[in-house]
DNA sequence: CTTGACCCTGACGCGACGTCAGGCTGTTGC
DNA sequence: GCAACAGCCTGACGTCGCGTCAGGGTCAAG
């Protein structure tokens, strides 16, 4: 096989494997007449390894060392240290996620936009107080001041259709504790079933897991809390219990 | 506040902030007459956006156009982008995580040893079958094949050891079933926590949910089933649902 | 035997910093 | 009152893992 197969094989450039082969780290096992690089089976069983060794985060060079062939032991603590790494980067990627969410949901719940257009959607109830909050999170740049107003991806006729079904499924949470339905009962998980798949259809999509991960913030975060807390005393912790029982009953 | 302090506090080098003020990123509000750099609250605040977005993937260019304010449905569009980018990465780095435990469960159950020292381990129990399968996984150099038997991390005494724990669990896990016990009962759950622990101890550090992850292997992949249920039939389905239970009685 | 897809080797560019070098500043101790 | 030392400044060059030409050879089909 010449560069371009395995290259389109292996989902990198053609560019890569030239690289790979100048620093040593992957030199085809032949080459034609004219000069074109052969790879063989092997030459590709050794790619794979190099990416994986790649994904996990090491720098090339290690990863030559790694695969020509180590002591036993020191190759097992380097997959240990490879372990480790990926570990913290998952957790990393998470935190990044759970980041993402809540700006997410912070914009789901109206926060995110701006003074005027919240106060259009939400009537008076728009509390005044988070107009600090925005210009600190989104400043407030001319250029921005003169756009806000242009291309919204949602109209303000689709904020309000959002927020009336968010308004409705918080409406029956806030009930169903009061008639004695446990968090995790059928009654409460399918009320969080559906305002998932309420996050879903609005604003990103969001899998049981995800959403699992949204229902702790309920908890965790003070806004959120505030949030559901207002509209019924407890119902933060129940929400949060019911998704987190949904999510459980999913998976 | 200056570099040094602010820097620390962010967990980035004075460099990182030297460029970033360089290239109109994030520029102190402050000046010195001796020209040191002075960072205000509100600049840390922007640090914390800048350091937000870079983690979630972003080019430092277009976290200055994301913080300059962009319209408000352009912005929506690039969160979710972000979202879907930083849900990809997840997803792959959980495959690594995957492919990195598959590779120390395999050495756990001594796969990765060399032909002649798992010979000497396992007896004659050793499956020949799998000599082709290690030369294919890690190539058989020259050098890897004299420095081996060298400094290996875990001496003969060690990997006997470790095989037998890990004997007397499973076998201890065969009797739960026969005896009665369903996989989430307290004696199941209690074979599962000693497997983790056995795990942490001999290979790598393993939380609940990487050892439920562990546990979905099990029953996924071929090697793992065959290893479990040669010792008795079921046992696979068995122990992967008693390590989740495990793993949820602790979460 | 031409055309167009593919291959080769330099060589330079880039993003996000790391790492000196050479020099100024600010604080602390004597 | 000043030496010593930590901390700050601005270039300027280096690094890693490639991307992107440029200039030229090769191969299979029509």
């Amino acid at each position: 096989m010449n560069v371009g197969e395995v290259a389109a094989m292996a989902g990198v450039t053609v560019r890569t494997l030239h690289h790979y082969d100048r620093i040593g780290l992957l030199s085809p096992s032949g080459r034609t007449a004219a000069g074109y690089r052969q790879y063989a089976p092997a030459d590709l069983d050794r790619l794979h390894r190099v990416l994986l060794f790649r994904e996990l985060g090491f720098p090339l060079e290690e990863v030559a060392t790694l695969l020509a062939g180590l002591p036993a032991g020191a190759r097992a603590e380097l997959a240990r240290r490879g372990g480790r790494r990926v570990l913290l980067r998952l957790e990393r990627t998470q935190a990044m996620v759970a980041a993402v969410e809540k700006e997410m949901e912070a914009r789901a719940m109206g926060i995110a936009l701006t003074p005027e257009e919240r106060f259009e959607v939400f009537g008076e109830h728009d509390p005044e107080q988070y107009e600090a909050e925005v210009q600190e999170r989104w400043g407030e740049t001319d250029a921005y001041a003169e756009s806000k107003r242009r291309a919204a991806a949602y109209s303000k006729e689709d904020w309000l259709r959002v927020k009336a079904e968010g308004d409705d499924v918080e409406r029956r949470f806030a009930e169903a504790p009061a008639a004695g339905a446990p968090a995790d009962s059928e009654r409460a998980m399918d009320l969080a079933e559906e305002h998932r798949q309420q996050i879903s259809r609005n604003f990103y999509d969001c899998p049981p897991e995800m959403h699992a991960g949204l229902g702790g913030m309920y908890v965790e975060d003070e806004r959120f809390t505030a949030h559901y807390e207002q509209r019924a005393p407890g119902l933060a912790r129940y929400v949060s219990a019911a998704v987190q029982a949904n999510a459980d009953r999913q998976g």
